[in-house]
DNA sequence: TCAAGCTATGTTATAAAGTTACATTATAGA
DNA sequence: TCTATAATGTAACTTTATAACATAGCTTGA
C-alpha cells in the first residue's frame, strides 16, 4: 500500500482526493458515452485507482474477494475491457498489468514511465512524443491507430 | 507463411538473402561479445527470422519439433532470452511475441509498427522519437533505462 | 405494462504464456 | 586432464487470459 500513496508524479499527494476525482470523472464519462458504470465496473475501477503501481488482473480479483465470494477471472477482464474502452484504465502490456487513467480528459495517448525500483507508474503525456511518432510512422506509409509507449527506468524519488 | 514473405518494409524483398544476412550478422555479434551462438540458439533465431510476423514462443517450439523430439517451453525461452540480450531478437510485449532484429548494428532502440491486417511488423527506428522520449522523461526527473514503442495500425501494403 | 431484445453477469472449463527447481551434459581454460 | 562455468534436459507448476454457454436485469416501444 505504501507505494500506492507516493505516486512519483506528485510526491505525497492527497490520494483520497485523487481517487474521488477519478471516480467522479468516470461517472461523467460514462454518462456522456451513454454506457453504464455498474457497481462491478465501479469496484474494479476503485481498486485499480487505489494504487499508482499497476495491478495484475488476479490482484484485482483478490481484492474483490475480500468483500464477498470469489469471482471468476473473466469478471475482472470484462470490467477491465469496459474501462479501457472508455479510456478510464490503461493496460501496461510490458507488465501484464492495469492502471487507472489519471487524466480527466480522455485523450487516448498511452505513455508510461515505469519505475523499476518502486514499481510506480506515471503517465508521460507528451504530445511531442505522440506527434513525432505519428509523423514518422506516416512517413513510412503507416496509418497509426494506437500508440503504446512504455519507458522503464528510475523515477525521481528513487534516483540518487 | 505468405505473410512472412511480404514484410511491409520492403515489399517483395528477397527474404532468403535477408535471413542469411541476419544469421551472418548474428555470428559476428556473438563473436564480438564473446558468447556462443549454439545450434539451438541459432535454430531459434532462424525460425524467428523466417517470418516478418512476430512469433509466439509456442509457435517457435512447434517449429522446432518438426526436426526431432519435443522440447520444453523453457528451452525456447532460454534461447530467446539470450538472443534478446545480444540485441538479435526483440520482444513485442503487446503481442507476447518475438521478432528478429533486422538491423545489423545493434542499437537498443525498440520501435515497432504492427499491422493489424497482415500482422507484419516493421521497425520504425526513429532517433527523433527516441530522443524526444529521452528528453521528456528526463524533464520529468525520470532516468530512462529502456524504451518500448509499439504502434498498431495499417501498413502501406494493406491500406487503400 | 409486459414482453422482446439487448446488456451484463454467472459458471465451468480450458487455453496460452511463462517460470521454478533441480539434474545432466558440454565446453573452455588452467 | 581436471575443474569451473555455461548450456541443456526434464518435470511440474504458476500466471494470465479466453471460450462457450447459461442466467439475470435493464429498457423501450407496442
Amino acid at each position: 500500500m505504501t507505494a500506492a500513496q507516493q505516486g512519483f508524479p506528485e510526491r505525497g499527494h492527497d490520494h483520497a482526493a485523487c481517487l474521488l476525482q477519478i471516480l467522479s470523472n468516470a461517472e461523467a464519462v460514462c454518462q456522456q458515452h451513454k454506457v453504464r458504470l455498474t457497481p462491478q465496473r465501479r469496484q474494479v475501477l476503485e481498486i485499480v485507482a487505489g494504487s499508482h503501481s499497476p495491478l495484475g488482473a488476479y490482484d484485482i480479483l483478490e481484492q474483490m474477494d475480500s468483500s464477498g465470494r470469489r469471482s471468476a477471472p473473466i469478471t475482472v477482464y470484462r470490467a477491465l475491457d469496459f474501462l479501457i474502452e472508455q479510456g478510464l484504465v490503461h493496460r501496461l502490456t510490458s507488465l501484464n498489468a492495469f492502471t487507472a487513467c489519471v487524466h480527466s480528459d480522455s485523450e487516448h495517448i498511452a505513455q508510461f514511465l515505469i519505475c523499476r525500483a518502486c514499481r510506480t507508474v506515471a503517465e508521460l503525456k507528451s504530445s511531442r512524443v505522440a506527434q513525432t511518432i505519428q509523423q514518422d510512422a506516416e512517413h513510412a506509409g503507416f496509418a497509426v491507430a494506437q500508440q503504446a509507449v512504455e519507458v522503464t527506468g528510475i523515477c525521481r524519488d528513487c534516483g540518487v
